[in-house]
DNA sequence: CCCGAAAACGAACATATGTTCGTTTAGCAG
DNA sequence: CTGCTAAACGAACATATGTTCGTTTTCGGG
């Protein structure tokens, strides 16, 4: 087999993801087009079909890899946490803070181009999402029989804590006025005590 | 002048924006095509210019007459509320949830077609978005100076707020488990106190 | 050195899409 | 009833866009 080892098609492979992550944040997937696409990663748009199959699936294999990511990272940082229910929902909140701070383009698309995924592509993707909103509804759970929680409800409460939680990647931008260890203390004290003095 | 009372251009452009607000909250902006538009108002994609300038212009106006409205019931809502400062920030939380909860379609489009502006139309929506955050940073200062909050930093907590509190407009569905003042104290609950137990 | 395959290209196809134009329809004022 | 104008229409234009096809380039193994 020729071209296999330090082929540029692994390298052009890469290059249309991560133009492709940046043009999908900035103008959304429909607004983006191939010919622009190519154009960033330097090839001609024909070029693009030796590294995807079509538009629709360099969306779904962009999501896939993320959301793979996310879920693999965040069990990795439970099984790091040990058995203490609060410091388990402490290592959650904290992995995701720093992971929706590094990859920010990806999480705004997995959450927001859902849309135009065909069904069966989306499916696969929401099962993946459901399943992460299934790790922090168990963490409250179990925090909450511990008697360490007030729980109104399990359910709501995870989704408004991930909505708080993930809103950051909205604004953030690398340069700014805090660091990403000060917004994860600072997330984890507005997702754990609210703003009220005590 | 003719064609004045009972006219069916109001009609027909009411029946356009709702339409719109629909198709581009199930789609996106970009992903919606002013054939199918016209074909949910039950007129002619040519017909649609007599209710509009733009497609672009059609997105601008539905963003500036949600924005428009939102800033306007927020003030009334802090208006009722009274001086006190604590009272004014749940009036505030409260009014969120509940417009939110109603106007979710409006909520998602101008949180999530930015993108889709035009610069200058873009600029004007961002001032309004940011008028709007500047109204909580204030209830949140107002209510620290007087003692009654503990504040790590403002601005970063009204944006973690109003992004849990927007949250909601992304799974409420009016026929689901919880009702809208449920909701609504769920919410104020878990932006004041958090979950932690006392 | 040379062959084979990976990976690039130009060009074209088929279709989708925002918008305009000239014309026709229809309801209210006089 | 009649004339005026808002508001509808069919048809077309110009362009954008995802994708395919046949060909050419280019690298690495033998």
């Amino acid at each position: 087999m020729a071209r296999i080892t330090g082929s540029s098609g692994e390298r052009t492979a890469a290059a249309i993801r991560q133009a492709a992550l940046r043009l999908i944040h900035e103008q959304g997937f429909a607004a983006m087009n191939l010919r622009e696409l190519a154009a960033a990663v330097g090839i001609s748009p024909a070029s693009l079909y030796n590294h995807m199959t079509t538009k629709q699936g360099l969306l779904f294999d962009l999501m896939l890899e993320h959301m793979t990511a996310l879920l693999e990272q965040t069990d990795a940082a439970l099984a790091a946490a040990g058995p203490e229910p609060m410091a388990r929902l402490k290592a959650f909140i904290g992995h995701h803070v720093l992971y929706h701070l590094e990859r920010k383009r990806e999480v705004y698309i997995a959450n927001f181009e859902l849309r135009a995924l065909d069904p069966s592509n989306a499916a696969r993707i929401i099962g993946m999402r459901h399943e992460y909103e299934a790790r922090l509804t168990g963490l409250l759970e179990e925090a909450a029989a511990a008697g360490l929680l007030r729980l109104g409800d399990a359910r709501i409460t995870a989704f408004a804590m991930l909505a708080m939680l993930t809103g950051i990647c909205t604004w953030y931008r690398p340069d700014g006025r805090l660091s990403p260890p000060e917004l994860v203390a600072l997330h984890t004290r507005l997702a754990l005590e609210g703003v009220l003095r005590d």
